[in-house]
DNA sequence: TATTAGCACTCCATCGAAACGAGTGCTAAC
DNA sequence: GTTAGCACTCGTTTCGATGGAGTGCTAATA
């Protein structure tokens, strides 16, 4: 266990570096108000901490760095409530005042605002579309070959797919599809859509019309391309402002990472609550060795959610982060779900 | 005018120093197989050449570098064919033989192809919404107060829009109202929607429905919010590979102009025929100083077209960029428009 | 026993000088 | 008109010297 002055020094160093991104010494640490003994004691703290494990030094005669394990057990037990600026409050409410219902808006929004009051990367993860019902099929005639299927979900989502008409394909062959899919799909989430449609559906539609195998595989097609959520971005260039990304590999990694939207969705642990924090190598992704990841999920009403990541160096502002990351969640699960 | 040797020497100049990254010295020149003079014979034509604003020097004693001037005067009078390999060009027809009629999935795909094979970024411009025609309006209800608007349009694209009901709007209202809007605005480019919901349908609606103001706002929201036309990528992070682009500024400054779709919107000039190339400081914009540009339209059918783009370093190997170029464009405007 | 002053030591960062190499411009010879 | 030769320039690399920040250890102190 840790000894008062232990977790002060060790609180002490990781609010330094983060700010100054220099390692800290024990003359520096001396100095600051509440600490009331000499750098040589501090050295010897220090060098208990670093056999600890919380801290680590850059090479023999550097300051000290606190370590992985360092910023977990400040994240854990050290961190305190951060104060937000008033006018800082007031641009995140902003964002919710502004137009309601609208919520691909709000949430391009909302990634701009936190990205810009973090210094870091937001990332927005718009609910699960796989979760809607179907609402509504419609399926309108182009061409002679070729007619665009759309499926309406309860939460006015749209997902829409051009069709390629099989041979002699009747306008009253549409019609009749259409009528049979809004019988027997409506209500179901889109995850079971594909299976419904080849377990059950697929059967009743040989029996009216003839061709109905292909377009059955079109509408599975569509059902099972469909994304998990989608992902919003703010201040996707702000790491190269952070000293640790001077180096070109490291920043060509991320925004790689960051341009597949396959690999980010592993970020989100959209079932857990609260807000969850990830450091340095608790990510298991290369690129994001040097790299902290804050998440939590917000709710749009109907056991629909979406996530907010923000992504930072380690030497992140845990506390700051924390506290908008936590305003914004409550505004933003407020204003999704109220309308 | 140049004499002959000079445009060998020009030639030479850009096209080694478009794969060495390096200023090209008299001595290497000399040793090119078809150059027959001295190194000294050389210095002096480079030193026209330079006087004439065709070639520039890092520092006095360097090698000499192509001006934009240079590069202009190679693009427009050396350029010669470039041979692709076999590899190569099937790797491009096999994007087209893929799946047919799935525009978005092509054009990703090709983006993909063109930045892989040129090591440049690759963006592609998919057609302009705003001249597709209204095919058909729907309006889905979802809640009391809530409903979606759906406009197809004959090219298959789907715009949607979540409306906010007024008080007492009935299922039959609705009706009404669908049946009015299909009657009057189909055929309609999306780009006059407005003009002719709010001068023309919004006084007939009106005689019908009480509350259609609000709604008939809703309508014209959407069709002013939409873009131009959708942006897809490819190979993003490949500027980083360049060796010009080793400063984290620079990258910056790309990077944020390829996050704002407005300024990429004018990279592109769909208008013309052909192939252009902009260089450095042509593209009028700060964070291109050191880039490219080269673009060319494809056609969909029907008038619509759209457009791709290499973004490369002045450095960028044009003959190489200008071939590949041609073929994905014939090959897009083959696949989109013979469905 | 806990703390602190003092001191030797380590390592990084910065600077300037030297050596080197690539390339030029100019002159004079071919 | 072309080219060999040479002095010169400038960037790059290397090396050692210097200074500073910070440590660990020891011995003195409270």
């Amino acid at each position: 266990m840790l000894t008062n002055r232990q977790l002060q020094i060790l609180q002490v160093i990781v609010d330094d570096f983060v700010t100054s991104a220099q390692p800290v010494g024990s003359r520096q640490i001396s100095k600051r108000e509440g600490i009331t003994y000499s750098p040589a004691t501090i050295r010897n703290e220090m060098a208990d901490l670093e056999e600890l494990g919380f801290l680590e030094k850059t090479h023999t005669s550097s300051g000290r760095v606190p370590s992985e394990k360092g910023y977990r057990f400040y994240v854990d037990h050290l961190l305190q409530p951060h104060m937000i600026r008033d006018e800082e409050i007031s641009q995140i409410q902003s964002v919710f005042n502004h137009r309601i219902g609208e919520m691909e808006g709000l949430i391009r929004e909302s990634a701009n605002i936190l990205s810009e009051l973090t210094t870091y990367t937001a990332v927005l993860l718009g609910p699960d579309v796989q979760q809607h019902k179907v609402r509504k099929f419609q399926i309108v005639p182009l061409t002679e070959q070729t007619a665009v299927a759309i499926v309406v979900t309860d939460n006015g989502h749209v997902e829409n797919r051009v069709l390629t008409l099989p041979q002699g394909f009747s306008p009253s062959d549409i019609e009749k599809m259409v009528n049979i899919l809004n019988d027997r799909l409506i209500g179901v989430p889109l995850h079971e859509l594909h299976i419904k449609l080849e377990a059950e559906v697929l059967s009743i539609l040989k029996q009216h019309i003839a061709a109905a195998e292909t377009i059955v595989q079109s509408l599975v097609d569509v059902s099972i391309s469909q994304k998990e959520g989608k992902i919003y971005y703010g201040g996707k260039t702000n790491m190269l402002n952070q000293p640790e990304f001077h180096d070109l590999n490291k920043i060509r990694m991320l925004m790689d990472l960051m341009d597949k939207e396959s690999q980010l969705q592993s970020l989100f642990q959209p079932n857990q609550v609260g807000i969850q924090i990830r450091i340095g190598s608790e990510n298991n992704n290369l690129a994001m060795e040097n790299c902290s990841v804050i998440t939590t999920a917000f709710s749009t009403g109907d056991e629909q959610h979406g996530a907010i990541a923000i992504i930072g160096p380690t030497r992140m502002d845990y506390r700051r982060v924390v506290t908008l990351l936590e305003m914004m969640r409550s505004g933003l699960s407020n204003a999704l779900t109220k309308h």
